[in-house]
DNA sequence: AATGCCTGCAACCGCCACAGG
DNA sequence: GCCTGTGGCGGTTGCAGGCAT
């Protein structure tokens, strides 16, 4: 016994969208709204799938969709966000107003996932495929684990964006947060982030606790750590996105707070410097000379 | 010009989460 | 607490157009 189709197909048009559909379709939302898309079609005289019609409009239709090529920019912000978050498509196409989450799938599968790979980046992990020696020079370059290697990206983004805006005006700071879409630079990116819902998950997660990263699935006592959190307990995905990566940590404190050892620090800095690999980093002041700063005179 | 292969993208499919009854 | 309907998401497919032979 097969599945119940999600709508009686039988009579339904399938296939690429015509014109007329289309504008069938435009016109009946500028209208009523969407509604109900289940009922819509019927509604607004169409042969189509409740389904396809919420697909074509928001991956085509909606007035808001920005048409295009992504900008060598936008590619960057795409790599760096799906650094972050996975693949959670949607996740990152609410990080960049006007693209789909499809239009980015689309683009990581067609284009960045080989680029990666060419240049010898594991486009899941975002970690170099092949390390051709364990240590490099006098500092031994550590091997972390995907979640480590994710929360230090995060981390360590989030430092350099907060230390290039110390040094602006407080009035700055406010145009910014008041004016998210006016951000141009990938740090003002990951700060959005930081203040968006994604960055008040790590916010909640990490108060009141202090110490070294320990990812759970390598410490015991991670099941009671997560048992008293106030919310209910969801087993974590073996996604390694921001959200519940953060969930997966027994022992987390932001970098504000961050009291862990220097070689832990060292450790998560190395790590993150991995995408340095990639060329659009050299050329992105990605390491700010603030961050360094920021290391250096770290007490 | 014909054919086959490759690529990019729109659309589909199946699963999951959530809300309401 | 269970069931059902609905919307949303991520993975996958299929087709059209471009390119090489």
């Amino acid at each position: 016994m097969g599945r119940a189709p999600c709508c009686e197909k039988t009579g339904l048009k399938r296939g690429p969208w015509t014109q007329e559909e289309d504008e069938l379709l435009v016109e009946y939302i500028k209208k009523n709204g969407h509604g109900s898309w289940r009922s819509l079609p019927k509604l607004a005289g169409l042969l189509r799938c409740g389904k396809s019609c919420r697909l074509r409009w928001t991956n085509y239709l909606r007035p808001d969709i920005k048409r295009g090529p992504f900008s060598p920019e936008e590619e960057k912000l795409v790599i760096q966000l799906h650094a972050i978050l996975g693949n959670r498509w949607a996740a990152i196409a609410a990080q960049m107003p006007g693209r789909t989450d499809n239009e980015i799938k689309n683009l990581w599968n067609t284009h960045l996932r080989k680029r990666l790979l060419s240049i010898g980046i594991d486009p899941q992990t975002h970690e170099p495929t092949s390390v051709s020696s364990p240590s490099v020079g006098p500092l031994k370059r550590p091997s972390a684990s995907p979640s480590t290697r994710h929360m230090a990206q995060w981390e360590s983004a989030r430092m350099e964006a907060e230390a290039r805006l110390s040094m602006e005006s407080s009035a700055s700071v406010s145009v910014l947060l008041s004016s998210p879409n006016k951000s141009t630079t990938s740090t003002d990116y990951f700060l959005r982030i930081w203040h968006s819902e994604v960055g008040e998950s790590f916010q909640n997660l990490n108060k009141g606790k202090m110490g070294c990263f320990s990812p759970a699935s390598q410490t015991s006592e991670s099941n009671t750590t997560i048992e008293t959190e106030p919310k209910p307990y969801r087993e974590p995905e073996p996604r390694l996105d921001g959200v519940t990566f953060c969930q997966g940590f027994t022992r987390a404190s932001s970098p504000c707070e961050m009291e862990d050892s220097s070689d832990t620090s060292l450790q998560l800095f190395f790590d993150f410097a991995g995408l340095n690999d990639m060329s659009f980093l050299e050329s992105n002041n990605w390491f700010s000379s603030s961050f360094l700063r920021l290391w250096v005179n770290k007490p």
